[in-house]
DNA sequence: CTGAAAGCGCTTACAG
DNA sequence: CTGAAAGCGCTTACAG
């Protein structure tokens, strides 16, 4: 913030663009010059100031990323897998909570030249300020987080085919009394997944009643508070399928503080394969995700973006898989 | 990034500056003018550039943070307190992994006046660029992580006094034999933990064997090799202390899977109270820490900071509780 | 190869 | 109250 650059052209005795072409890897510099203002930096301690960088270039090399909810513990698996990819290409990152006004925030940042571009984990549906932002091509990338309005590149899983291959395997051990424990309807995630389930018990001519569908918010309390009631139903259903992994947890928790047994006594199913789900603890039946593939991917499209805002708009999904843990049984009738 | 101040000046007809200073709430200007740009910014959607700003006010109204492991769930609820004190108080976040060079790229960001300042939430020891940084005057706190060396703004628990705590309530249950599950040697929180952990008990005259203590690396993998360890011993524990939640975790599913019932057969307790310690699945006895009021205080040292260099140094200390559930119980012996 | 100069989009004395 | 102008720290044509 202090010494610039025409600090160090001062020792180094040259001119403050030649202090700049260095910096820039400019080639044409003399090898003396270079070798002056390189010492020049170094005596004086340089370094270059990103914001002037920044409004000249008309680029920071900072991408926003917001999520929706820290503390659903599939964020921080994505935040680890983008910000890999994002070092990995030289990237700040710049965070923002959807919880806490987040979305708004971002679109503003990238409209404000503070980031380059922004990834989406989380949209609401229909926002008119991300239809703006795309309109005046801010470079946006939906991860894990489709929309169907919004034209703009978005990488998800199959989320409709990976909970419908949940409901075959749950119908095939046996189960024929099934819940489901949604999320928001807002997010286009969580109504692919119950669509996808819906679908793949009704395909088996096993439709779900109305009775056996709550939403559990996504989060750990809602999962808990979902089957609870599911629970308390005159004929409660044998197994759950959660929207994800942080409700699927709420929801063995919500059994077992029932005083049932998780599998024996009701099989639950989560997805997104967090980290979580292999512990012993749970030891949770889960959908996988290819988290890493789809961040790199969301990564390299959304700086492909930042380079020339005219690419086509892409759309990638990735498949998930079936991951058969210890939370999944046959009913007790069965057993 | 296209709409500039001049764009707004010419559709409203006054000049640039007079733009600014609307912007920038400056009394002096007249009713009429200032209600034609604000008209004419709606017209043609003007977003003041923030990099052009930070450039002329030097400072950018963000904050960096940086964290050694997002995985651990301690982080999340700190971004989350943390996030939502910089939120309240207009700042933006950006957000650095140390175990991805991020404590390097953080104290390089405010030097080069990309962030106002940095909370790092983890230090490594002895840093020699954390100390030149600070001797350049650059705003930074230490937020749970302190650092003898350091001379800058903390804000810790009093780790030393609640792992004392937690030695003496599994003393007093009736723990003779009692594991440590250390954490990484580099990190004060670790050490002052350890540190008071084995005072609490050598001062019941119930010294620490070497071959009880073990290296958890705060992880939940951590803390699951190291209970085995210790329960492959001649003569295991019957307890167990870990150095945060996360390894807690670890060390609670290890004895699970060699088949130990905790409390029964192992009591365990961690250090944090992370949300998920109060999940029916683990039920972990640990230490509390006052993350809000904490990450209320560093936000308002830091931001403190930003604005007059030379406030005196502070080290503030919160005091943690222990909070008794259900994986500590008297030894099997006893029961 | 190198320097003087313009300009990125703002804010804020400085004169009216 | 208001405008013209300087300057924040860079990059990059433009002339040599």
């Amino acid at each position: 913030m202090n010494v610039t650059s025409m600090d160090v052209a001062r020792v180094a005795k040259v001119s403050q663009a030649t202090v700049s072409r260095v910096l820039n890897d400019n080639p044409n510099v003399s090898e003396e010059k270079r070798a002056a203002v390189l010492a020049a930096m170094e005596a004086v301690g340089y370094r270059p100031n990103v914001l002037a960088q920044g409004l000249r270039m008309r680029k920071t090399a900072t991408i926003g990323v917001v999520v929706a909810g820290i503390t659903n513990p599939f964020y921080p698996e994505a935040l680890e897998a983008v910000g890999k990819q994002l070092e990995r290409a030289g990237q700040r990152m710049v965070l923002w909570d959807s919880d806490r006004g987040g979305e708004e925030a971002a679109l503003d940042a990238v409209q404000q030249g503070l980031v380059d571009g922004v990834i989406f984990t989380s949209v609401s549906e229909g926002s008119g300020t991300l239809d703006e932002a795309l309109r005046l091509k801010a470079p946006i990338v939906l991860l894990n987080r489709g929309s169907i309005n919004a034209s703009c590149d978005q990488v998800t899983s199959n989320n409709f085919e990976g909970a419908a291959e949940a409901a075959r395997y749950l119908y095939q051990i046996g189960h024929r009394r099934i819940g489901l424990l949604g999320g928001p309807l807002a997010a286009r995630t969580a109504r692919d997944r119950m669509d996808g389930f819906l679908h793949g018990l009704r395909e088996l001519g096993q439709p779900v009643p109305d009775e056996l569908i709550c939403d559990a918010l996504f989060t750990h309390e809602g999962g808990r508070m979902g089957v609870q009631e599911l629970l308390d139903l005159d004929d409660p259903p044998t197994a759950v399928f959660c929207v994800n992994d942080f409700s699927a947890f709420g929801a063995v928790d919500g059994a077992r503080e029932a005083g049932l047994d998780v599998p024996l006594q009701l099989s639950v199913v989560g997805y997104d394969d967090v980290a979580m789900a292999a512990w012993r603890s749970y030891q949770l039946t889960t959908v996988s995700q290819q988290l890493d593939a789809m961040s790199g991917r969301a990564v390299e499209l959304l700086l492909r973006r930042v380079g020339r805002h005219e690419a086509p708009v892409r759309h990638d999904h990735f498949s998930g898989a079936l991951v058969i843990r210890n939370t999944t049984a046959p009913p007790a009738s069965q057993a």
